[in-house]
DNA sequence: TTTCTCTACGTAAACGTTTTCGTAAATTTA
DNA sequence: TAAATTTACGAAAACGTTTACGTAGAGAAA
């Protein structure tokens, strides 16, 4: 099998606690009996058991990440965020498709436990409180990614409101005054709800009217935009403009009305939400909100270190515009 | 802190053997007793120590995945299938972000090891020599997916050759005569010769001249694709159709056909390869040959683990072309 | 020189399990 | 009933580390 530390004592004629010492550069030894050890370290090529660290340390330097599908797009963007994090601050990540099913959730939650992790990261989900209760049951740190909890749990997101508001603000800037929204699913109360209260908000703001006719929902994948599409499309014949609450949803959306030939931006106007690849991918390529997505990611694995020590904080991670060709200027309106 | 297994033991008035029996169910202890024992675990939410388990067991239930970015499509649905197996199977999934960095990736394959992993897969990257010796090094069973190498380890591919054969055929077969390809990286000799092999042997097979200037190299991404479109555009002016070796660099394709104002299928009809989400949201529609990613995924960890006692080989994967629209019949060809 | 303080180690316990070995009691067989 | 076997446990070693504690010797301070 693999050398262990012992091994490397007994070759290099000092006891084991001088290695460890040398190997975790305590105090304890001289130049010499470090220079003489680690030479032997090298010869033999040992490598710490992690395993054995841990135990004794109760510290495993492994995060675990819950998210809904590693596949989605946007999950992937986040998890590569955390990845890098915790790369750079040497701790692995073990990843958890939870396919939104709270039994598979909890699932994961005891296989993290029992694994001891040293923190969880829970991406775009919503935050039961059966998972609430589990996780401070096990008395580890966790925090949110792009959703939050009623529960004092940290969380890295945008501000969906005020982003969403942003959007639609940008739409009617530019001349739009029948605009349509594509809504996430519906009665989520925070990936749905504050940004259909953004949408409002801003008519109102400048004092547009609120059709609920020109609200329709999805789940934010790109089927669930083809049809919202086409149910806007069925019941508003004046729209210039339509709010997606996903990228996905809106090339669903451009998918549609590729489908029905009817032009973009031309004859309508699609912005995105996100701006992950698709987006960028797009035909025509979608202007959208964009999220920071990977720095979101990396933020929520420092606040969730920084958490051992001091508690930090949730953030609100800034949103922006990413201008690209799926809007037309109907009449630039002056902005100050 | 939590409780050990020590805590239940004394609570239930019984050795800390006697509860481990239980907890893995081996024989020596009565009904009565077992009982007893398992309602103490409840009561107290016992949960035993995966980490104490692994340093004694030799095993610890946990796979190491390294690929080139979570973040790519590709990749995500094969570690979407990885996952879920290794989730089946009660394995937990590291994932590793190389960056396509052999550095990083060395760092990691270090990582891996001192944290004890049962095995490594090792998804579509060039598995380079210092990666095999470190792993050999290290005696733990790989399995490659979408890539191969010159050593024994066994792989999970589909057989680039035959598919891109069959995607280049099928065009044939609908009367395209001047059909374009873009390769992936030049010179690649797992992700690139294979798949050019196959576009001369179908042109070949039919009797077509091969003509190098109509061959344009890209990176497998999106950008990749948008200036090898126009490459091969520029050189060749006859081109009906273009084979292009993933759906990203296809999406790319598109996307500068789109701003070039030349439709698709109408005036070039495009065929990608992968068959991942970027195929079905692309306007319009990509035709492509499809790998079964997810099921790759699959696979892998399903010989991955089975390799810890009989050696199980490698395996191509069956490919498809999914038909769908960016390829126009010119002449339908008679197929048996 | 004596005492004190470091330095440079070594010994052994501890972390939370599993498992080998041993044994008393229960059960079966003779 | 006696012997043999089986059942139902418990004690303790082992896994590979880290670390508290102890100590011999070197050097400093007195």
């Amino acid at each position: 099998m693999s050398y262990t530390i012992k091994d490397v004592a007994k070759k290099a004629n000092v006891s084991v606690a001088t290695v460890s010492r040398i190997l975790n550069n305590l105090p304890g030894y001289s130049e010499k009996t470090k220079e003489k050890v680690l030479e032997v370290i090298a010869e033999m090529g040992y490598q710490p058991n992690a395993i054995a660290r841990g135990l004794i340390n109760k510290k495993t330097k492994t995060l675990g990440v819950l998210l809904p599908a590693v596949s989605d797009t946007f999950a992937s963007v986040v998890l590569s965020g955390i990845e890098d994090m915790a790369h750079e601050l040497d701790y692995s990540v073990m990843v958890c498709n939870t396919d939104k099913d709270g039994k598979r959730t909890m699932k994961y939650l005891q296989a993290l436990r029992e694994k001891q992790v040293d923190g969880i990261v829970f991406v775009s989900e919503f935050f039961k409180e059966e998972y609430y209760n589990a996780i401070i049951a096990m008395n580890l740190p966790v925090v949110l990614v792009s959703t939050k909890s009623k529960y004092d749990v940290p969380f890295i997101k945008v501000d969906d409101k005020k982003a969403v508001f942003d959007g639609v603000t940008y739409l009617l800037e530019r001349g739009h005054r029948s605009i349509g929204m594509i809504a996430g699913t519906k009665g989520d109360p925070i990936a749905t709800l504050p940004r259909i209260e953004g949408y409002k908000r801003a008519l109102k703001e400048k004092g547009h009217p609120v059709d609920r006719r020109k609200i329709a929902f999805g789940d934010f994948g790109f089927e669930s935009g083809i049809t919202a599409a086409k149910e806007l499309l069925d019941k508003n014949d004046d729209l210039t403009a339509i709010f997606c609450s996903s990228d996905e949803m809106a090339a669903g959306a451009l998918s549609y009305l590729y489908r029905m030939s009817i032009r973009v931006p031309d004859q309508i106007s699609i912005i995105g939400y996100d701006n992950t690849k698709v987006a960028e991918m797009a035909i025509p390529p979608l202007t959208t909100v964009g999220q920071p997505l990977y720095e979101m990611g990396k933020n929520a694995v420092k606040v969730l270190l920084d958490r051992e020590t001091g508690e930090q904080q949730s953030v609100f991670m800034p949103h922006q515009i990413v201008e690209r060709e799926t809007v037309k200027v109907i009449e630039k309106e002056e902005t100050e």
